[in-house]
DNA sequence: TGTACATCAGTGAACGCGCGTTCACTGATGTAC
DNA sequence: TGTACATCAGTGAACGCGCGTTCACTGATGTAC
C-alpha cells in the first residue's frame, strides 16, 4: 500500500484514470442502469480504445464491484459524518433520504434488484455493519431521551427475537428497545425510499417527503 | 374481443403459444433477471426459429410489458381473492408476503429497480389502484374494530395531508385514519419485503418472518 | 549528463458471441363456391 | 364433396450492431549505471 505523498507520477496517473473511468461508469449507469454498463462505451467516451481499460480494471465485473463498494462507502461516510456532527435519528433519516435522492442509481446498486448469480464481495458486509452501528448508537441515545416508538406498546416478542440474534449488532451494547428502534428505522425508511424512487407515489398524487417526515416523527417520538 | 367458446382452432392455438412464450420468458427471467430476457433464447428453447416469435409479440418490449401487466394482475387477483375470503389487514399482509416469496422476479417486475427510460403502460395504474382499494376496504374495517396503529397518537399532520390528496383513493370513502393505516401497511411491508428478497437480512442473522409478523401485529392493533 | 535497458500505457486487429429485427419464401390450414 | 383461393405459421438468410476479452505490437516514460 503506497504512502500518500510518496506516489510516483505513474501511480498518480493510474489513480486518476481509474477515477475517471469510474466517473464515466456512473454517468452510463445513470443513463441506462447498471445492466447497460459497457467498458467499450466508456472507452469511447474517454477517447480511448476498448482494450486500454484493461490496464485499469481486470474485467467489467471488477469495475461494477468497485462501484458497489464505493456506493457502500459513500453511504457509510455520509451517515457517519452526520452522526459525528451530532445528528439524532431523525437527522440520520433525513441524511439517508438526501443521499438516496442525490443519486438513485447509487442507491439501487446497494438496495435495488439483485442480479441473479452475482455475489457482492465480503468486505462490503463490513461497511454495512458500520452503518448499522451508527444507527444503533443513535437509537440508543434516542431511547434514553424518548419513549418507545410505539407509545408504550413495545413488541416484546420482536425484542426477544432481536436479543437472541445479535450477530448484526457486532457487539454493540444497545438495549433491546434500541435494537428494535434501529431496525424499524431501517426497514420503514427503505420502504418509503424504494417506493418513492421507483415512482410509485407519483401516480397517487402524494408527497413522499410528507410520508417520510411522518415516519421520522413517529420513529423519534 | 372474442367470446369464450367461439374461438376458432387457430385462435386457440395462438393463445396457447403466446402463453407458452410467456412461460418460457418467466423461466428466463428467474434465471437471469429481466435484463437477460432474450427472444432468440426463448425461441431456441421452444425449438423454433427466432423470427417465429414475431407472429405473437411485436417486439421484446411488448413481451416485457405483457409480463408486467400479468404481474400486476396476479397481485391484484391474489390480494382480491384473499379479501373476498374474509381476510383482514394482517391476512392481506401475509398474502402479500407469500405472493412475493413465491416468485421474486415477478415482485421485482413491479417493485424492483426501474429501467431508465421505460414507462409502464397506462392500464397497469388501474390495476394498482384496484389493489389500493382492496387495502382501503380492509383498513376501514380494521379502523372500526381497533385502535389506531400508533396507540392513540395519530399523526394529525399526515392525516391532513392524506385527506387533501385523495386522488389515489379513487373515490373510496375511507376515513383519514384508514387512509393512513393502509399507506403505512403498504410502505412498511414493502420495506421489509424488498430488503428480505434482496438478502439484506441474511448477513444479519435475523428471521425476516419474525420482523414481518411484528409489523403486522403493530399495524393490526 | 548521457546512454542502455526495463517498464508500462495504449493501439488495432481479431475472435466468438448474441442480440433484435426485416424480408422473401414455403407449406400447411382454413374458407368460399 | 371437391376444387380454387386466401390466410397465416414458421423458416432461413441476412443486416447491423455491440459486447467482453486476447494478443502482438508501438511508442513513450521512467530507472540504473
Amino acid at each position: 500500500m503506497a504512502v500518500a505523498g510518496k506516489e510516483t507520477p505513474r501511480e498518480r496517473y493510474r489513480a486518476q484514470l481509474r477515477a475517471e473511468i469510474k466517473a464515466r461508469a456512473w454517468e452510463q449507469i445513470a443513463a441506462a442502469g447498471a445492466p447497460g454498463l459497457s467498458l467499450n462505451a466508456i472507452a469511447k467516451q474517454m477517447g480511448m480504445s476498448g482494450p486500454a481499460l484493461y490496464r485499469y480494471f481486470a474485467s467489467r465485473d471488477e469495475l461494477i464491484t468497485e462501484l458497489i463498494r464505493d456506493a457502500y462507502r459513500s453511504l457509510a461516510d455520509t451517515i457517519g459524518t452526520a452522526a459525528g456532527s451530532g445528528a439524532d435519528l431523525a437527522g440520520l433519516g433525513r441524511t439517508l433520504r438526501a443521499w438516496a435522492l442525490d443519486d438513485r442509481q447509487r442507491y439501487y446498486l446497494i438496495y435495488g434488484t439483485p442480479v441473479p448469480g452475482y455475489h457482492a464481495p465480503d468486505d462490503v458486509t463490513a461497511i454495512a455493519s458500520e452503518i448499522m452501528e451508527t444507527l444503533l448508537d443513535a437509537a440508543q441515545s434516542a431511547g434514553a431521551a424518548a419513549e418507545s416508538p410505539d407509545d408504550g406498546h413495545p413488541d416484546a416478542r420482536l425484542e426477544a427475537h432481536l436479543a437472541q440474534h445479535r450477530q448484526w449488532t457486532a457487539g454493540h451494547p444497545a438495549e433491546p428497545a434500541a435494537l428494535r428502534r434501529a431496525l424499524l428505522f431501517w426497514t420503514r425508511l427503505h420502504g418509503l425510499l424504494s417506493l418513492e424512487l421507483a415512482g410509485h407515489f407519483t401516480g397517487m398524487g402524494l408527497d413522499p417527503a410528507e410520508l417520510y417526515d411522518s415516519e421520522l416523527r413517529h420513529l423519534s417520538q
